[in-house]
DNA sequence: AAAATATTTTAGAGACGTCTAAAAATATAT
DNA sequence: ATATATTTTTAGACGTCTCTAAAATATTTT
């Protein structure tokens, strides 16, 4: 498998994780930053090596072989990930585009290897869950902060939009995975929200809350 | 820099190093098994980038710019090769391979982390020395167990050749970098001489011996 | 349901890296 | 010194991936 191709599976892969149907040619073709006809011509080379389905003006989803291995580079992004944060100090906004190399590397051996040395990790530094090396994804119950309750006790555990803008905005308000967050009150007008970080009070916007994910505690 | 590039690069750097002259189009075709017809072509667009000295007909040479690019691109592989024996524990016969696709990842800050946490390492796990950040290369006094005196005392710290079947023989008769190799006596008939290795005595053709880098104890 | 709009596909072309076959230049042998 | 052999380059082509522009299909609006 190519580059190029390995970048289109996993933008289907992320792609058809939003929706039912099948996923839109503009879709993958703003994702990648290409163009409609670029895409149509890939998926053609992907439909004949079986990795998707296909029907000319109907969207385009994976097949078997197609999920296994997206999922398979979703891995290896998610494990080079852990790699570079927890071995290499890097900060979970630096990660993201060095790993985006880094998963095109062929060696399953490595991988597993790399799994075995970062002590099978669950999760990458955004929270995300990493496939076991079957391609499991162990499913963790999650809700956005912007959903919880007024009083709800919870604990940061991942972020929804993981751009680096975003992450420095979590690191400069001393917010990370495993942070207790306190709900205490919301505002009606605008839905931010008043919460206990730190022991601390802050108000967090409407924005910020629905792209942080946690759970009750 | 493309990935093509970057190894046309390396060829000639390595190539370079075994001759003053200009490299040949079709020593580096052999090295990298393509065509000289293509060398030539690649050979163009590297000069175009400042990277090769070239004049048709006369082989091919770096700038001190591709010096450094090469070098970069050792530094690279080097570093990777220890982080994969010294942290995922493969073995010094499995590392090339995977570490040649590992040298083409581009971030700088990522291979100088890498080299930080490896505790800046000279050699890589073939006793090839590894160039700095600025594309220093410590030089080591070493010489071939073929060119040991008689009853001297060395050790080993490299080998010549680094291809797998030479580095399972290393492995099957328990000789690895730091290995203590006492030269006892040498066969004039076929060159094969006579060792003390871990205590016990036995004998190593001449082809081995020419392959194995010591240095005096 | 027809018209207007948006999306998707096709057709044709360009950049990159590769190749084969033939021509040009260089090196070797007699 | 000339003929022969080897190396290197050029010319032309192919596969991959990309694009623009135009045609085909689908969707939305009225």
């Amino acid at each position: 498998m190519t580059y190029s191709e390995e970048n289109y599976l996993k933008a289907i892969y992320h792609l058809s994780q939003l929706q039912k149907k099948g996923v839109s040619t503009n879709a993958i073709a703003k994702l990648i930053d290409s163009k409609a006809s670029s895409v149509t011509d890939m998926i053609k080379k992907l439909a004949d090596k079986n990795l998707v389905f296909y029907e000319r003006y109907q969207g385009v989803s994976l097949t078997t072989q197609g999920v296994y291995a997206a999922k398979m580079l979703v891995r290896k992004h998610r494990l080079w990930e852990v790699f570079l944060v927890e071995t290499l100090d890097f900060s979970w906004d630096e990660v993201h585009e060095i790993a985006e190399e880094l998963e095109h590397i062929k060696s399953e051996k490595l991988i597993n290897k790399l799994d075995s040395f970062l002590g099978y990790p669950s999760v990458d530094p955004h929270g995300d869950p990493i496939p076991d090396a079957q391609g499991m994804i162990k499913n963790v119950e999650k809700k956005l902060l912007s959903d919880a309750e007024i009083l709800e006790k919870t604990i940061c555990i991942g972020v929804k939009d993981s751009s680096p803008s975003f992450l420095k905005y979590l690191d400069k308000n001393g917010i990370s995975l495993g942070t207790s967050i306190e709900v205490i009150d919301r505002e009606i007008f605008d839905q931010s929200i008043k919460v206990r970080i730190n022991d601390s009070i802050s108000v967090i916007s409407q924005k910020i809350a629905s792209n942080l994910f946690v759970k009750k505690v």
